[in-house]
DNA sequence: CTGAAAGCGCTTACAG
DNA sequence: CTGAAAGCGCTTACAG
């Protein structure tokens, strides 16, 4: 069943059952109805590749994530806990619009080129693009194209060289503050940071760690401050070297693996979470349900940034949106005197 | 840049860049290589839609996930640890294939019968269904329409009414025998057994159960039988009620979820696993690593599970292919005297 | 081995 | 408000 034959049964040209289609204005209220029974009655559907060709898009959106290779690094790309999260939420907020979802991974940065053609031959309305590190030459060359594309926790949106480009990123430095100066009102003062990596919002965690040291006159430790690279085992062998060497009552990781690594760590040496030592993580990854630890760590809401995003892609106008993370108290967080 | 210029370009008709494009064999090795050149110089790539109105398809498979709503059920749909690593290898292997992977969830029944326009369309080359519970209408009148589509754990390959279209299994059925053949040559005999829903390889699970039972001559008792329905609290529940009620050294459970749900209720009465109650579970998932339990359970490897699929996809002559499954031995089952 | 031409199923100025 | 016609960029019988 294409156009022409529907055009037939309704007694209209094909260019009249297209304009019903596409919800032109210009087709009287009586003619509209004519069409669509018929359309409804033989369930057609526009071919999309006949629709791309003639100068729209498929009613496709792809998610590119980033999966690069990391020796030891587990948890990343779609296999992350984070990113299927946001996979399915946004799978959901696309069908509401009627759009399908393409994933694709980009294991090396040259990769990036040949999503270009995708673009230019209109195989996808859009992209989005999420956990790449900052300064990827390939993507900021991409990103710089102006083709229809969200950046996830990319680029800031002070960064003039990427003013043409649409942007969702979180409040990751003011929570991060937040979330230090609930330690400090807690009475801690030797904070452990577990370091994330190069990425923009691991970034702004760390920045807020050292602005509530400095708002609250601490002087920094830089024993304290450790590369954890999101790494679980490093995150492990981090805190397990520490707790010989250094005195610390509190740990704040840049995201809840590293938290469950530390947690490890810890439990090997006999110390109790939060009665010896306090915790706190970032993410509220699902699976934490699965461990003894009950976290205090901070939530995003994968539906929200979904949204954001999903919003942001059909927007004509807007640049970008800003998702509100959210401190969630449990119970790692003890109360010094 | 399309066809036309680069036909110009290389001083032959658009004819022939096409048969280039497409590896057709009846091409002079001397006209494909000037072709090729000039092709590689400008970078050209065929317009996916072009290509597809003229009869081809899009370089996309579809990845069709049940994601249906269930009260309480969670961990299911893309955010399943167990569909979300098959996802990622899935998009491992098509991209060798330079193919595309689309993802769509089904979270109604009736939306099953949305998906024949694109295969209709050609917009997909071919679908991926997995997540299905067994006889689902909507689904079986699709499989039945020979797409070129995939089913996973969904029809038996000795049905006929399902002969033409494609399957992957798994030896559900053979390594559950096996490994209630394992806790039984460890001692067990008061095996409780933690049921699954209505999907083709939960069922071929506990007829595992079952035989091993017969074979070793162990009387069935229905009391050990639960419904746990791949839920984590409706394990935790069962399994607290069961130890006030019922004698036991080992429990069965399904998939892993469950058994995490079961060792909650274990601990609960202080119950150690395994010097107390043996427990066994199904599909290895990946964030095991973050629970206390070093359990025994079987493997799928998804690798392997994406490749038969990719494989059979693209195959015109074969029709089915089996996973093998693994048991993997932690120390979760304990040798009774 | 190769090119001219038809056709895939739409959309969209254009003319009326 | 509506239709005839051109055009999107390929593929593929067909003819040579």
């Amino acid at each position: 069943m294409n156009s022409n034959e529907i055009a037939k049964l309704a007694n209209v040209s094909r260019s009249t059952v297209s304009r019903v289609v596409n919800n032109y204005s210009n087709v009287p209220e009586s003619t509209r109805k004519k069409v669509q029974a018929i359309i409804d009655k033989y369930g057609y559907t526009p071919s999309s590749s006949a629709r791309t060709l003639a100068g729209k898009s498929n009613n496709i959106i792809a998610l590119v994530i980033a999966d690069m290779v990391e020796p030891n690094r587990k948890w990343v790309g779609i296999e992350s806990p984070y990113y299927s999260r946001f996979l399915a939420k946004l799978v959901k907020e696309a069908k509401k619009r009627d759009y399908l979802v393409l994933v694709q991974t980009i294991s090396k940065e040259e990769e990036c080129l040949n999503l270009a053609q995708h673009f230019e031959n209109r195989l996808v309305f859009g992209g989005i693009f999420i956990g790449f590190k900052a300064n990827t030459y390939t993507l900021d060359e991409l990103a710089k194209k102006n083709f229809n594309a969200v950046f996830i926790d990319q680029y800031d949106v002070s960064n003039k060289e990427f003013e043409h480009t649409k942007i969702v990123n979180c409040n990751d430095y003011e929570i991060s503050l937040k979330l230090m100066q609930y330690l400090i009102d807690n009475g801690h003062k030797d904070i452990a940071f577990l370091k994330g990596d190069d990425r923009m919002s691991a970034h702004k965690r760390y920045a807020g760690y050292l602005k509530a040291l400095e708002i609250n006159n601490i002087k920094v430790n830089q024993n304290l401050i450790l590369e954890g690279n999101f790494r679980r085992d490093k995150a492990y062998e981090l805190i397990d070297k520490l707790i010989d060497n250094e005195n610390f009552t509190a740990i704040f990781a840049s995201n809840d693996v590293l938290a469950l690594g530390a947690f490890e760590a810890l439990k090997k040496h006999n110390l109790k979470v939060p009665d010896d030592v306090s915790l706190v993580g970032f993410d509220n990854i699902r699976f934490l349900e699965f461990s003894d630890l009950e976290l205090t760590t901070v939530n995003v809401s994968m539906q929200e940034m979904a949204k954001h995003t999903i919003d942001l892609l059909f927007s004509k106008d807007e640049r970008s949106r800003m998702c509100n993370l959210e401190i969630i108290k449990r119970s790692t967080v003890k109360k010094l005197n």
